[in-house]
DNA sequence: CCTCGTTATCGAATCGATTCGACAACCCAC
DNA sequence: GTGGGTTGTCGAATCGATTCGATAACGAGG
């Protein structure tokens, strides 16, 4: 009976008998080493060739440096949800082009709500952890990986001493886009919000409730809004999806001229993109009957002609950032947190208050 | 000099010691085994927790056991695109779902266009691979895997004998479409389709091209068509995006009632959807004037209330299907490969063709 | 009281490489 | 010819666990 599922698999070992040298010459030649004579270097190829050795073994290789070339990324929702999110993909994207560019690998961990996979995280070998999309801040995995002693990023937080922030500003410029709709004459705006924490829960949100924010984007994207306005009402959707802006948005809307906002600050483009989709259900037209603004400048395709105000965060910048934060981490260095600037866009969806 | 990230964290045999029992006894405490009593178990465990050790370190057991609980997924392009994609999002979750199930996690390999990272496949530690998005036959690193010994899995290709094949009926899906249409009466349809290999071509595709398809699915769905209608024209795009369609669309569709197609067979969902908004440009009705059918059975969400004619597959059991295969293949087992069913789903974007 | 059968624990081999310091061989210059 | 500096190769320790067969302890039955 054969321990492993390819039973026969030549070793470093069997190259370099074959090859009539030491392992460590072939494991020299291997690493492409330029302390390994031309010819002898051929001649342990030729030996691998022949035994059909494919290289060294990345397991055995990885036990004896301590790393394994993969790195961990916290996915908060299941997959299908997270990648709805086109922040989330580009997020990713620019994590995978800085790790790719080093041979480092990406591993997705997504847990179904409220436990994230932790089974995964005892069971699989990790350099470093980013926490992608959930920047809880007591999520059990960060114990976990503690523990182990596995370098953990976070994007967004969560924010802990060892954990190496990459972060916008999410108030500053939340704000910035609130004084855009107060300048233009608005005194009458709502938030529809991201989900405050994973559990499902829709609806407007109040003190208990906003006491229990998980997420550190929403919070400040709601003090952002204050800053500029003071209270707020703020109506909470249970997932970041254009189906939820537009039932936020309907709620929102649906009520006469003088008691409706006049403009909807959805904490994301893609709920903006429902409530305009509300909006447009109602027969408001928009900015000259409401104002929608949003949050993240993703270019969503079905927007069509329509540019969203926005504002604009650089978000494979973040990525890239998260990635060579977590390289860095690898490497046994102690690099900084990152804060990545954000900038207001103005498009057509923003205007001044219709007359009453 | 540390030589690792973490240099005084303590090990099994440390715990053991400290305990007063054999670092086997340790190890099958962790490993949770009957075989070992209680009060030898609680005594481990305190030593454990005094010491602030996590639980074997995976690397190593991946060594002594052959396996690291990681499974490659290999998408073909770059993820920012890939993730566009809402069948390539629906397979990765349905893969995670069943390999999450295990403890299993998910590694992603993406490739930029021509050379797939094949420097992460040599360095990082696979226990099985699976072939997500990009079934080529002649893929390079199919190779490595079989020289590693590393199992594969393809969905819709690549063929051979050593890959289990996870395959839908795509050619018989799209003849019944096609039967579809030609029973409501269309005579004159023409084919959006997919890339048939990443070098962003796009455009009218000869018979040299066509030689040259590197992709199953695209293939068999060109031939579905061609089994009902005969040769009929193809335009192929660069990307599977709903842009690549409206423009292929709007390129098939903008002539004379009499000389353009009466149907418009777009190879995907996301593609249709382009065509749909092409139709619309150009003031076409659907399906009054043309009619417009897809691939998949995505619900695209910017389609509002279009119900698209289309075939179904079923997407997700496809990733769970292909994640049980991997499991399998890692137990040494032989599995199967899987065929699943496509149904046709007739919705409001086909019609009988205009009466000239 | 001795033996047999469990049950819990231990020893030791093994997984497959990497790496550092030591060492031999060789070249060149003095 | 000897000393010093390269250059290329080798030995041996190590990474941190898993696992199988062996052994000790112990209770029960004859």
């Amino acid at each position: 009976m054969a321990h492993h599922s390819a039973p026969g698999r030549p070793t470093l070992a069997a190259v370099a008998a074959r090859a009539g040298v030491s392992p460590s010459t072939a494991s020299l030649t291997f690493a492409a080493s330029p302390r390994v004579a031309p010819a002898t270097r051929d001649r342990v190829l030729a030996a691998a060739a022949e035994l059909g050795y494919a290289g060294p073994d990345p397991i055995a290789a990885s036990l004896r440096r301590g790393r394994t070339g993969v790195i961990g990324a916290f996915i908060g929702e299941r997959l299908l949800y997270a990648f709805r999110d086109p922040v989330a993909v580009q997020l990713l994207d620019g994590i995978t082009e800085v790790l790719g560019g080093h041979g480092v690998g990406l591993l997705l961990l997504a847990g179904d709500a409220g436990r994230p996979a932790a089974d995964q995280l005892v069971r699989i070998p990790l350099d470093a952890a980013i926490f992608a999309t959930c920047g809880l801040e007591d999520d059990p995995a960060l114990d976990l990986l503690r523990a182990r002693g596995v370098p953990v990023v976070g994007v967004e937080g969560p924010v802990a001493d060892d954990v190496v922030l990459i972060d916008i500003d999410d108030r500053a410029g939340t704000a910035q886009l609130a004084a855009h709709l107060r300048d233009l004459g608005h005194r009458r705006v709502a938030v529809v919000a991201m989900p405050l924490r994973l559990d499902g829960t829709r609806g407007p949100v109040d003190a208990a409730r906003r006491a229990r924010v998980h997420y550190r984007d929403v919070r400040h994207r709601v003090e952002g809004v204050e800053d500029v306005f003071g209270p707020v009402p703020v109506l909470e959707t249970a997932s970041n999806v254009a189906a939820e802006g537009e039932s936020a948005g309907r709620a929102l809307l649906d009520g006469p001229a003088g008691v409706r906002p006049t403009a909807v600050i959805a904490q994301s483009d893609v709920l903006a993109a429902g409530v305009l989709q509300a909006a447009a259900g109602l027969g408001l037209a928009v900015p000259d009957e409401v104002s929608v603004v949003g949050f993240d400048g993703a270019d969503l395709p079905w927007l069509g002609a329509v540019q969203l105000t926005t504002v604009v965060q650089p978000t494979d910048a973040k990525g890239r950032a998260a990635a060579r934060a977590a390289m860095a981490l690898v490497a046994g260095e102690r690099p900084d947190g990152v804060l990545l600037p954000v900038t207001l866009r103005v498009g057509t969806t923003s205007g001044p208050p219709p007359v009453p």
